[in-house]
Formats: C-alpha cells, sequence, structure tokens
DNA sequence: TAGCAGGAAAATC
DNA sequence: GATTTTCCTGCT
C-alpha cells in the first residue's frame, strides 16, 4: 500500500541517505529501497512529499516520520551550527540533509564493521551479515533481509562471520553481541545518559576482563549520533579531520596540526580526538553532530577549498 | 604512549 | 597490475 508523508520541516532524501550514515539503502531510479526495523521501506522524493510503500502495515507514515525524525525542525538545528562562512557553504550545499533514527544494535555494530573500509565495503559487509543471519523479507517480488539481533550473532561461531568477509571485525562483533545479548550492556539504557556518560560507559565498562571490543571514540560518536539522538556527539574520520585542518586548524591540537600540515596521513591518536572533538563540540554547540556530517559531505564531494 | 598489525576491497597510480 | 587507501581499535 502506498501512501504520502508530506513534509513540513526540509527533507533531502538523496543527501540523508546518501550521506554514508547509514549502510541499507540502495537507489533504484528515482526510488530508495531500505530495510529499517525488519521491514522494507521504499521512498521517493517529490518536492514537498515522500511517496512510500513498505513491506507490511507497520510501515506507515508514523514509521517515515520516525525514522526521518520529521517530528524535529531542521531549520533552527542549522541555524545553531552556522558559525562561519565554511559550515555555512556546507550547510548550503547539501541543505535538507538530516540525522536519521537508526535502530540501536544495528547501528553499532554497522560503525564497529567500518573500521578501515570504505562505504562500498561496509555495506557489503552489512549487507552479507544480514543475507546470513537476518530474516528475508519479500518486497515487490524481491527478497531483503533484516538486519539480524544480537542474539542471533551472539550464537554465530566467529569463522562463520569470518567467512563474509569480516576479517579482523569478526571477533569485535561476536564479542560485543555476546555483550548486548548477555553480558549485561544495555544499549537502551546507555541512550539515556548524558553524552559524556554514555560514551564513557561505552568506551571504559568492563565486561568480564574487557570493554566492549572494537568500540572506540569513533565508533562510540557515531552510535550516539546515529541512533540515541545525542546531536553533540561530533565523530571524527579521516575526511572530517582533513577538513578541519583544512578550514578550522584552530580546533585540532597544535601536534596533530603539525603532522598533518607535514602532509602525513591523519593519524589520529586516542589524545588528539579527545581534544579534537571536544573543540569542535565547543565551537558548534550542542548540534555539533549535525555541522560534522554537512562537513563530511561537503569533503567527500571534493570540494575541499582552500580555507 | 607511540608504533604497529590487522583482512579485504576499493581507489589510485 | 601493483600499490595505496580505506568513516579505527587493540595490543605490546
Amino acid at each position: 500500500m502506498e501512501f504520502t508523508v508530506a513534509l513540513d520541516s526540509p527533507l533531502s532524501v538523496d543527501y540523508t541517505l546518501g550521506s554514508g550514515q547509514t549502510f541499507r539503502w540502495k537507489k533504484k531510479g528515482d526510488a530508495w529501497y531500505g530495510v529499517v526495523r525488519g521491514q522494507v521501506l521504499k521512498v521517493s522524493q517529490e518536492g514537498e512529499a515522500l511517496k512510500c510503500s513498505g513491506s507490511s502495515q507497520a510501515v506507515d507514515s508514523g514509521f517515515v516520520r520516525d525514522y526521518f525524525r520529521l517530528d524535529e525542525a531542521l531549520d533552527p538545528v542549522l541555524e545553531s551550527i552556522t558559525k562561519d562562512d565554511q559550515i555555512r557553504a556546507a550547510v548550503e550545499r547539501f541543505y535538507g540533509l538530516r540525522i536519521v533514527r537508526q535502530e540501536k544494535w544495528e547501528c553499532l555494530a554497522s560503525f564497529l564493521l567500518a573500521t578501515n573500509a570504505n562505504i562500498p565495503r561496509i555495506q557489503q559487509m552489512v549487507s552479507s551479515v544480514s543475507m546470513k543471519f537476518g530474516d528475508r523479507v519479500e518486497f515487490e517480488g524481491g527478497e531483503f533481509f533484516s538486519f539480524p539481533g544480537p542474539g542471533r550473532l551472539a550464537e554465530s561461531k566467529v569463522s562463520e562471520l569470518r567467512t563474509l568477509g569480516l576479517g579482523y571485525r569478526a571477533p569485535f562483533l561476536k564479542h560485543v553481541a555476546v555483550a548486548v545479548t548477555a553480558g549485561g550492556f544495555d544499549l537502551e539504557a546507555v541512550a539515556k545518559l548524558s553524552y559524556e556518560e554514555a560514551r564513557d560507559s561505552l568506551l571504559t565498562r568492563l565486561l568480564g576482563e574487557k570493554t566492549l571490543l572494537g568500540v572506540g571514540p569513533k565508533v562510540a560518536d557515531c552510535f550516539l549520533l546515529y541512533s540515541c539522538g545525542m546531536a553533540e556527539a561530533f565523530p571524527i574520520d579521516v575526511w572530517v579531520a582533513r577538513a578541519l585542518a583544512g578550514r578550522y586548524p584552530r580546533l585540532i591540537g597544535a601536534e596533530l596540526r603539525r603532522r598533518m600540515a607535514r602532509g602525513e596521513a591523519a593519524k589520529i591518536s586516542r589524545r588528539d580526538y579527545y581534544e579534537t572533538s571536544a573543540a569542535a563540540r565547543k565551537h558548534f554547540g550542542p548540534n555539533a553532530g549535525y555541522a560534522q556530517i554537512y562537513m563530511y559531505m561537503h569533503a567527500r564531494s571534493g570540494d575541499e577549498g582552500s580555507g
């Protein structure tokens, strides 16, 4: 059943679903197909309206509005981060890009898999895991697969995960799946903490002898920003680091700035990461995460600029 | 705390 | 076709 969602706040589906915050959407013609909460969702944008359909009754306008956070006005958020001409250019160029409300477990697992990989590869890994362990969902005569719950992956064998091309990430995924399933690490509870408490919990809480393996500050920030609604989280990947180095040298720690100025690869130490992301949160404010994703898109789109 | 390995695929040369 | 890079983290 097809239905229409009228937009009362700006949204660009293309920018949003093409921004690298999710890994499960594909565009065919002018329609995007994705799997959200175990259901297939098809969306195509026609100006101020979204034409939608889904694989079950559960997919309705409330479902779509929730996923795209249409209950939150975008303009005030963008105004709040537009502190200078650099970010203004990115905001104008990708106006309508929103941060969606991802499922927590899928988001954490996806960004755990994202280390040392590019977007096509991440999409492939997430897709392989879904095809192997997720549930099959039919839609428009095609087959889709849900992202498997942590319980399903907790019962998997690391060797099985390795056959999916996950490499060294395989044991990390299994470890975190076990922690979330039976190890007492409650993602819903973490989402209710303050940003600092939540990040601290993700990075330092011991589960037996270890913390969550494969979850460092970058993965934690992505999880908190993209699935927990913590808009102040400011994940720093290589693209954002480069953009900051070129346009916001003041926000980068002196030593990192020196290394990057020498043209060395953007190897960000944990200390660099904390310093820089704290400075970025201070500069851009409580919606710094939006600044981050606009900056990321701008940098990846090849318009680096010289600042 | 700095340096390095890690697995594989995409970009780039 | 070979090399470098890739939305990083864990271990020593």
